[in-house]
DNA sequence: GAGTGGTCTAGACCACAAT
DNA sequence: TTGTGGTCTAGACCACTCG
């Protein structure tokens, strides 16, 4: 026996598939769904909140539900990150890193770990980069202050590695880590993204020349209102 | 007023995350949960399902809330990937993969876009790979016929690349996209995973030193049960 | 004020696992 | 048989948007 949600979800993915619900039109409301199909409005809500998840649709508390907007989204790709202001500026874009906290602290025994520190304080970095004027990345960063004696928040505004090329440093080697993830609260409020939208999450090591760990960083990218991308071997 | 289901979550997390509760420990059932905060099941449910949606805790049908165990993850570097079976056994792994589907068929619209194809049948190829008898990776790919006329199930059980040389071609470059998304129906069955799991998921497009592109290739991981890391600049 | 989605209740029955 | 999570109901009140 199907299940009463999956029927609704169904029908209703069909309809955006097929091009019957275009990209910003409205989805029969909770009630509506509930008394077209028959059911409860909890089962109604739960097929709506599975397509939500999954991105064709979107909510808005007070007026509706609508078909999301694939097309409308931003690309980016990735090296365009690195250089951050630069290359977004030069797409016609305007781009700003806003550092929401910085402040030196005694590290919790996990980032001693990461950042293979047996004593002394890092700092925390949490950033947050907009293009348009929308958040596209939220980043926290964790540096051993012993390597960058005099790091200052304006430094960090602009480019984290920059400032390592001053102090004649170069990055050696780097490892990532991939993730979805659901987002907690305040990377909800920082991405401006729901609690049902998963979230696209890199978690980056970072060694310099003498093979000490520089940065551990977790980088969080909003996917509703953006694209991410790699090129391999293409100019 | 802070909801009701966000006091029960951060009740639990925070046993989980200062090892109250450890992994593989059981957590209180959906009605131990609403008798103690005195709220309906199906609010301490929702409580659970967020972190369940987190990956703090998995769900047993008929046996009870666990809380997971992050450190058993098999870690896997994407280059490894490559090159599935020899890499993967030095390790002592077992690896292996199976072709679920493999068929010629008219590609869609969306297929033929990605493509570059304006007329044209396409391999449709299903895979799925599995390390120590579970599954890692599941990938949907679409390979134009006229490139490889000859193409077998058997040929692609080993690795869609060897044949590639084997033909004299060459990659010239590719292009990924990143996503989390929600897994549908047939991800969460071949991933062995629930809905409340994200994915992590890449779409991969590459093309030969023809400029051809030659696949399209949506790859989905699964990160319930292995890690995914990427290294810079380190042998 | 009317309509929408967000939270919450107090039940019910089912599917599944263990005893 | 008991206890678990999975689905579902028929209500309720609240927060929000808009006319």
């Amino acid at each position: 026996m199907e299940k009463l949600y999956e029927k609704i979800t169904d029908h209703i993915l069909q309809k955006v598939k097929s091009g019957e619900l275009k990209a910003e039109e409205k989805v029969p409301s909770e009630n509506e769904l509930a008394a077209a199909f028959g059911v409860s409005r909890m089962t109604a809500r739960k097929a709506v909140d599975n397509l939500v998840s999954r991105g064709y649709l979107y909510k808005v508390h007070g007026k509706g539900t609508y078909v999301s907007n694939q097309k409308e989204k931003i690309k980016i790709y990735f090296d365009e990150m690195t250089g951050f202001h630069e290359r977004a500026v030069s797409y016609n874009k305007t781009a700003y890193t806003v550092v929401i906290r910085f402040e030196k602290k005694d590290p919790s025994e996990w980032v001693r770990q990461k950042l293979n520190l047996s004593e002394g304080e890092v700092y925390y970095i949490e950033r947050l980069r907009f293009i348009d004027g929308r958040p596209v990345v939220f980043e926290i960063s964790y540096m051993p202050v012993h390597i960058f004696p005099e790091l200052t928040q304006e430094k960090v505004e602009v480019s984290k590695y920059d400032y390592l090329k001053e102090l004649g440093h170069e990055i050696l080697w780097s490892e990532k880590e991939f993730f979805a993830v659901m987002p907690d609260a305040s990377i909800q409020q920082q991405l401006h993204i729901n609690d049902r939208t998963p979230v696209f999450k890199v978690e980056l090591t970072g060694a310099l020349e003498t093979n000490e760990l520089f940065e551990y960083t977790k980088i969080f990218y909003n996917q509703t209102e953006f694209r991410f991308l790699e090129r391999v071997g293409k100019d």
